[in-house]
DNA sequence: AATATTGCCGAACGATATTCGGCATACAGG
DNA sequence: CCTGTATGCCGAATATCGTTCGGCAATATT
């Protein structure tokens, strides 16, 4: 009974290690995710089949979170980027700020450490817009202060690669 | 000749303008792009074919720029995500600056209006590795200084949605 | 030493992606 | 207003890929 106790715990709740070949996998797909498996395998030398049950393990224990199409901000009509750093009374974590999350411009929300309480990172169609979304922070209780960078120019944008 | 000259820059150069339909499928596809056209066509009121069309013209015009698998960052080793202000001297944007792209560590790198210069998004081990991430940043030439922003917890983080 | 587990592969099958011809609609030019 | 062109959609067909499965080998466990 304990040992199968035991193994029930083991095969339900303990993801599998990342080995090497994983990572390489992850490398490729989150560089481009539409290569098949067929693809795949000549890169990592294994068959397809092998690939894809790498891959589906590495879905299920949410190692690869999702699949997802980047779009390009200015073809969608948000071309300015910013990063608005809020300061706020007391902790900051309140259900009106997540609720900022909600906003199809707020693409990001960090709590941090340092001389701001949350980090923003935006995406509007123009400055306007940031101010339109800047009275909307201002809007939430606790907020006292924010300070907005807007980016110029972006160099690199992409996400976690292993 | 110049109406034949005006229809072949018009057919080559000009992306078509994106519809009400176009932004729908965007959207879903930037939310999970492991849908099928069959599926999409279903939320679209299309055939598979249909939606085929819009997605590769979609791709080919940029507005997709890629599909890609989105990573769970503790799960590949990189559980500390900050933002790092980076002040220089003039005007920032060097060889050596951009050459910080090549660190798989740094994801996002913007240069920006306000009291810094350039933002980096980067996602580290631990804050060790933060450190030794620092002390690259400010091997870079011009750089005077950083400000670094740990995020304690991150309540959103996706790409831009139409 | 025996058994169980894990990972891989080839083959097969099911599902999807992609192409293509035809049709309808909208727009531009005469 | 008429004609021609362009665009988008669809059904059907074809090509390609995803997924499953049985078998095998290696490793780990008992």
């Amino acid at each position: 009974m304990d040992v199968e106790t035991k193994t029930v715990r083991r095969r339900a709740a303990a993801p599998s290690p990342v080995d090497a070949v994983d990572r390489k996998l992850l490398g490729l797909l989150a560089e481009d995710a539409t290569r098949s498996y067929a693809e795949l395998g000549l890169l990592l030398n294994l068959s397809p089949p092998a690939v894809h049950e790498r891959a589906k393990r590495l879905r299920r224990d949410g190692v690869i979170r999702a699949t997802i199409a980047a779009l390009d901000g200015p073809a969608i009509g948000r071309a300015l980027t910013a990063f608005v750093h809020v300061d706020t009374t007391g902790w900051g974590k309140s259900g009106a700020m997540l609720a900022l999350r909600d906003l199809p411009a707020v693409e990001e929300m960090h709590s941090v450490a340092g001389d701001a309480c949350m980090i923003l990172k935006v995406r509007v169609p123009d400055t306007r817009a940031l101010e339109d979304l800047l009275a909307q922070v201002y809007a939430v209780p606790g907020v006292k202060g924010t300070r907005s960078y807007i980016a110029l120019n972006t160099y690199l944008e992409r996400g976690p690669r292993p």
